[in-house]
RNA sequence: GGUUGGGUGGCCGAGUGGCUAGGCACAGGUCUGCAAAACCUGCUACGGCGGUUCGAAUCCGCUCUCAACCUCCA
């Protein structure tokens, strides 16, 4: 079965087939973290949305460039102080330190997550020069004027310029901003409070600082994502994506710096994922609702009542659909929790699978094979993954009840069996980038499978002399062990968990 | 106040004019020495009020309500 891959635009909020500006290749921007501080549980969900989106666009057989940025300099605090410059000032370190030790960190927390790094993964201060030249040119197309040694884009002149188009990704228009703009502080020299800043004048103790035509500063928060994704990517190309918090301003102004620049767009299709919640409200550090991925791991925390692996939390993703908000609770942890185990242990039965039948296929197996296709073609419906997984739900209990003995290996042939194996096992780990857990513990695992083989071997002999005395005692013991035994018709089987 | 998107069974969460989403939980059953697992069956819902339609959770209007954004945020 192939289907088009459909998406949904939020330039258009409509879904649309998805068409490359150039056959074969896709060109992927996505706003990556601001490294000041650890990295967000929310801002994994995202990556981790764009990170099956990344991995289905290669297989639908794209050559995908794949660009991530690290925002390492112009992001301010309430209080304007750069939030690079205000870590290293509370750690006591250089801003680049504390740039480089949560850029660590983020990379390390995506590596847990199974999220495949991007092929470019650009950083804002390696690319000053870019955002100065881009600041000229807007300024040379007259939608920026400069001020005591910053740069502002002229929203409103850029907006009767183009259209009235400033807004029309989030929907805003510029007379409801006006009306609404709040009391702001130190935005004096702004024409309008609408306008926003590209090129910052450094304060005396402001440490990072560039020489520019305007004399020291720096480059505003969104210019950076303007003028990378044009060096890398081109000044259009296919998908830029990033959380809804991003839709405005940053993105909004984001579009406009690329217009006002070059006359074009950048990205023609934007994505955008949905928000994180916590017990249906958003996470937040100041009023105590939040939690690190660290502390899911351990289960460290008073919203969790135990620990959730970096797998479940990725098969938890994955039964959200990406444009949705996703509530954590305790209660959907262990749901998923269970679920991910469940289709694991159905992946490994799958293996062990024979195809007792002939070359005929039955209905049982062109039901397994219809699902499966059914659950590729989810993931051409705007990347659905809760749906996809439905599906592929479905195929698990056909698998337990061939294992099981309920239904009947003669009705699934061999072919449709290898076939199962090869697109679930592709769907799981290529496209969903699930992995095994506990699977790769190397040679350890392997004396470990030895001895319970020894162990049930023994227990086996005990339940044969009906001694269930002894054969409890060692189900019981392995079971305060960590190891679960679980008695089948053809024997018994153990997990670890 | 404005913008955007929601309100679905015990919980999470898809769907979007007629056809069982799925996961988890719960109840009954099969299997089993017991247990666990697995399988089968059941619980069959769409905020409220109107309207359109042969038919609406799905479309339209009104209303209540939730979240995010508008101020740093993935």
């Amino acid at each position: 079965m192939t289907t088009e891959l459909k998406l949904h635009n939020s330039l258009t909020r409509q879904k649309e087939v998805f068409e490359p500006l150039n056959a074969g290749y896709v060109g992927l921007y996505v706003c990556g973290p601001t490294v000041y501080s650890d990295v967000h549980l929310g801002n994994c969900r995202t990556f981790t949305s764009f990170d099956i989106i990344y991995r289905y666009l290669q297989y639908k057989g794209y050559k995908v460039r794949y660009v991530r940025n690290i925002t390492d300099v112009g992001h301010l605090t309430d209080e304007g102080e750069d939030k690079m410059s205000k870590g290293a000032r509370l750690a006591q370190l250089e801003p680049m330190e504390v740039a480089q030790k949560y850029t660590n960190g983020f990379h390390a927390m995506m590596a847990a997550f199974n999220n495949l790094p991007p092929n470019i993964e650009p950083r804002a201060t390696g690319h000053i020069i870019e955002q100065i030249e881009m600041v000229q040119t807007i300024l040379a197309n007259g939608f920026a004027y400069e001020v005591n040694g910053s740069v502002y884009f002229d929203v409103e002149a850029f907006n009767a310029r183009q259209n009235n188009d400033y807004g029309k990704l989030s929907g805003r228009r510029i007379d409801e901003l006006l009306a609404e703009s709040r009391e702001l502080k130190s935005q004096d020299e702004k024409r309008s409070p609408t306008d926003f800043a590209i090129w910052m004048k450094a304060g005396e103790d402001h440490i990072l600082r560039w020489n520019s035509p305007w004399g020291e500063g720096f480059p505003g928060w969104h210019l950076e994502c303007s003028a990378m994704s044009t060096k890398y990517l081109g000044e259009a190309f296919d998908i830029h994506g990033g959380g809804n918090d991003l839709k405005f301003p940053h993105h909004e102004n984001e579009i406009a710096q690329n217009v006002g620049s070059c006359g074009c767009g950048g990205a023609r299709y934007w994505l955008h994922t949905n928000m994180l919640l916590m017990n249906g409200r958003k996470m937040s550090k100041s009023d105590g609702n939040t939690i690190t991925p660290q502390q899911l791991f351990t289960g460290d925390s008073e919203h969790v009542s135990d620990s959730y692996s970096p797998m479940v939390l990725r098969f938890f993703m994955l039964q959200t659909h990406y444009r949705s908000t996703m509530d954590l609770t305790d209660a959907a942890l262990q749901a998923a929790k269970k679920g991910y185990q469940r289709l694991m242990e159905a992946w490994a039965s799958l293996g062990s699978l024979q195809a007792t039948g002939g070359a005929q296929n039955g209905t049982v197996g062109k039901e397994m094979q219809t699902a499966l296709a059914e659950a590729y073609a989810e993931m051409d419906d705007d990347f659905n993954t809760p749906k996809a997984l439905a599906k592929v739900f479905e195929l698990v209990s056909r698998i337990n009840a061939l294992k099981g003995g309920q239904l009947s290996l003669a009705e699934v042939n061999a072919s449709t069996l290898q076939a199962v194996r090869t697109g679930l096992g592709t769907l799981l780990f290529d496209i969903f980038g699930l992995k095994e857990e506990g699977a790769d513990a190397g040679a350890g695992q392997e004396t470990l499978s030895k001895v319970m083989d020894l162990v049930l071997d023994l227990r086996a002999q005990a339940r044969a002399e009906k001694n269930f005395a002894m054969s409890d005692k060692l189900r019981d013991a392995l079971n305060a062990a960590g190891i679960v035994v679980k008695d089948g018709k053809d024997g018994a089987e153990w997990s670890v968990g």
